[in-house]
RNA sequence: GGACCUGUGGUGCAGCUCGGAGUGCACGCCGGCCUGUCAAGCCGGAGGUCGCGGGUUCAAAUCCCGUCAGGUCCGCCA
């Protein structure tokens, strides 16, 4: 707590019966009052601290929201006033001067009510929400959680170096902010989707540890886990392996999680891309809860069951979900149908007559007694248990009962425990573009698996990449990569990519320009703070940890933006607006 | 670009399915009373374009169409 200094000598929240018989001043805004006539008030003063009942003799001319300073005696609350549910409830401040330092009007929505004002109201008003504990909690741990990562950092040799916001156009990746140029009419500067560029050009500058509490931007559109500007932890270190890379940012996180909660977190789990998929059916798996993905391709090998006979069959373990009702099974298979899955198959398992448990569904004739036998072995169901079966080709069957898992299963993302995990291995590129050149999954400065390399030309598809993310209890936090450093190596992903030696030049000229003078191999990661500090401030969204969020349309219900610009200053830009998207402001 | 949910005094809700006078609840607000309250209490009062536009109907908060805003999600986010 810091020491109180102006025009206060005390914050309310902290005061208790240690400070009896202390004259202090507390500045604050009123919470609450209850008068007595013109005889007796209480006047709930309310600080970022807390609140402290402070006792008038008299009136009291105060209304909600009033920003008062008030200067009295601290004193224990006489016998059978305690008040229990207040941190400061065993004492009270004899009022002896009660100053107005700014009246106010009532507010348009209670600061401290039971019900909580619904968002746009909150957001249009945005600085009297601030002032709730919830909004006051989460920015204070916001901020903790940025001194964790910067204490991190620095005892770990990162140095701090801020980039350009004002950058140039790279034609790949999300949609960039664009900004017009007014000494260069016609030519635009585009804010930062990510400083991947400039870190590693210092990396070529020999910077050695580089980090940065980065903005982003991106002209996307907007989720509870996106905005348009968000703030990642950027780094990038020379010399370094991927598992150098998970250390440095694992104490990090797992720093901020400590300072944010109190709570020791478990350390980062690791798990390939493969397996994540295999087993969580997601590039993003929660580990905080089990009904993993159970494979029955040996249980079903020989069926003659048609739907089955597929290259991949996999099942879920709803346990307990013996009890669903036929809506509710036809309601699931109606969703795995709308995720793409061709059907889904229901087993119930219940008691088998000679003991032990046997599987009941619509399609049990057609699977043989040792088939159902090996099922309800495979997937170790119990009675009372409901198997939910799903079968077609890998990737998308693993999608259908990833997502069902999720819908059947998720506690709410910032639902203790906290589960980090990387995730590595991906697959370097994902599917192929329209004209049939594979797509990067990461960025196409990402490092081949070493084993993979030579692939490049013959079987792109199944290039691994030296790329990894860093997921908690379901959210993709971020994710990194080692580098490619080497003039030779990156031809021949370029050329994988279908992109010709010109086009490269013409897109990414400065940084491969940097390669040629000596690029030490590198390799870093970023990741989302918005996101991690909702997850640890109990929070469902990232505007909930944001001071200034925007709508879901990119709207500042607050600030009113955007907006349209007066003419003279669109002139100075060199912009005419052709098309107005609507009547403007 | 698409799907779904929401929109009713300042705030949070109910009313909508089955059309019948802006009906109701809680909080807040204004005034009065009240010397130990703490979600203070008691009495009284004010406050409404039922998001907006159109349609159906004798009659629309309620049914239909469109539209705007907010939210959740898909697409998008290398």
């Amino acid at each position: 707590m810091a020491r109180p200094r102006g025009l206060r000598t005390a914050y309310c929240g902290v005061l208790g019966p240690g400070d009896a018989g202390r004259r202090v001043s507390v500045c604050g805004w009123v919470a609450r009052r209850r008068e007595h006539g013109e005889h007796l008030a209480f006047v709930d003063v309310r600080d970022h601290t807390g609140i402290i009942q402070c006792v008038v003799d008299g009136a009291a001319d105060l209304r909600s929201e009033y920003v008062v300073r008030i200067t009295g005696t601290v004193r224990p609350r006489p016998e059978g006033t305690v008040n229990d549910r207040l941190a400061t409830g065993e004492v009270e401040i004899g009022a002896e001067e009660v100053e107005v330092l700014s009246p106010a009007e009532p507010p348009p929505f209670s600061l401290g009510g039971r019900s909580e004002a619904e968002e746009p109201v909150r957001l249009r008003y945005r600085y009297l929400d601030l002032r709730t504990g919830r909004m006051q909690a989460n920015l204070r741990i916001r901020s903790r959680v940025n001194a964790a990562i910067r204490r991190s950092m620095d005892a770990q040799g990162f140095v701090e170096v801020e980039t350009p916001l004002l950058w140039t156009p790279t034609p790949e990746g999300a949609r960039e902010f664009a900004i017009p140029s007014r000494l260069q009419p016609g030519s635009f500067y585009v804010l930062p989707q990510s400083p991947q560029i400039a870190k590693q050009l210092l990396m070529v500058g020999g910077v050695d540890r580089y980090y940065q509490i980065a903005r982003c931007m991106r002209d996307e559109d907007l989720r509870a886990d996106r905005q348009f500007e968000f703030t990642q932890l950027d780094l990038e270190a020379s010399f370094v392996s991927k598992e150098d890379v998970w250390d440095f940012v694992s104490d990090a996180v797992l720093a901020a999680t400590r300072e944010a909660t109190g709570a020791e977190p478990a350390p980062v789990e690791t798990m390939t891309w493969d397996e994540a998929l295999d087993r969580y059916g997601t590039d993003k798996p929660d580990l905080r809860f089990a009904m993993e993905l159970v494979d029955l391709g040996v249980a079903v090998a020989a069926t003659g069951f048609k739907a089955f006979q597929a290259p991949c069959v996999r099942a879920i373990r709803i346990a307990g979900g013996g009890a669903l009702g036929r809506a509710r099974l036809d309601a699931l298979t109606n969703r795995a149908k709308q995720l793409g899955a061709a059907g889904l198959v229901w087993l119930r398992v219940v008691a088998a007559e000679a003991g032990g448990a046997e599987l009941e569904s619509p399609v049990a004739k057609f699977l043989a007694d040792e088939e159902r036998r090996a099922i309800v072995t495979a997937t170790a169901a119990e009675i009372g248990d409901l198997l939910v079966v799903v079968a077609g080709e890998r990737a998308p069957t693993s999608h259908v009962l990833g997502q069902l898992r999720l819908e059947l299963g998720q506690p709410p993302v910032f639902e203790p425990p906290y589960r980090f995990v990387w995730v590595s291995d991906f697959p370097m590129f994902e599917g192929l573009d329209d004209e049939g050149s594979p797509v990067a999954a990461h960025h196409p400065f990402t490092m081949p698996h070493p084993e993979d390399i030579d692939l490049l030309e013959t079987d792109p598809l199944a290039v691994r990449s030296q790329s990894y993310d860093l997921v908690l209890n379901g959210w993709e936090l971020g994710s990194g990569s080692i580098r490619v450093h080497r003039a030779d190596i990156q031809r021949r992903v370029f050329s994988a990519l279908g992109l010709s030696k010109e086009d490269a030049e013409a897109r990414f000229g400065f940084l491969l320009g940097a390669f040629r003078y000596g690029a030490p191999p590198h390799g870093g990661f970023a990741f989302g703070i918005d996101r991690l500090t909702a997850i640890l401030a109990g929070e469902a969204s990232i505007r909930d940890v944001i001071a200034f969020p925007k709508t879901q349309s990119g709207a500042d219900l607050m600030a009113g933006s955007p907006r349209s610009l007066p003419e003279r200053q669109l002139a100075e830009l060199g912009i005419r607006i052709v098309k107005p998207a609507g009547p403007g402001r």
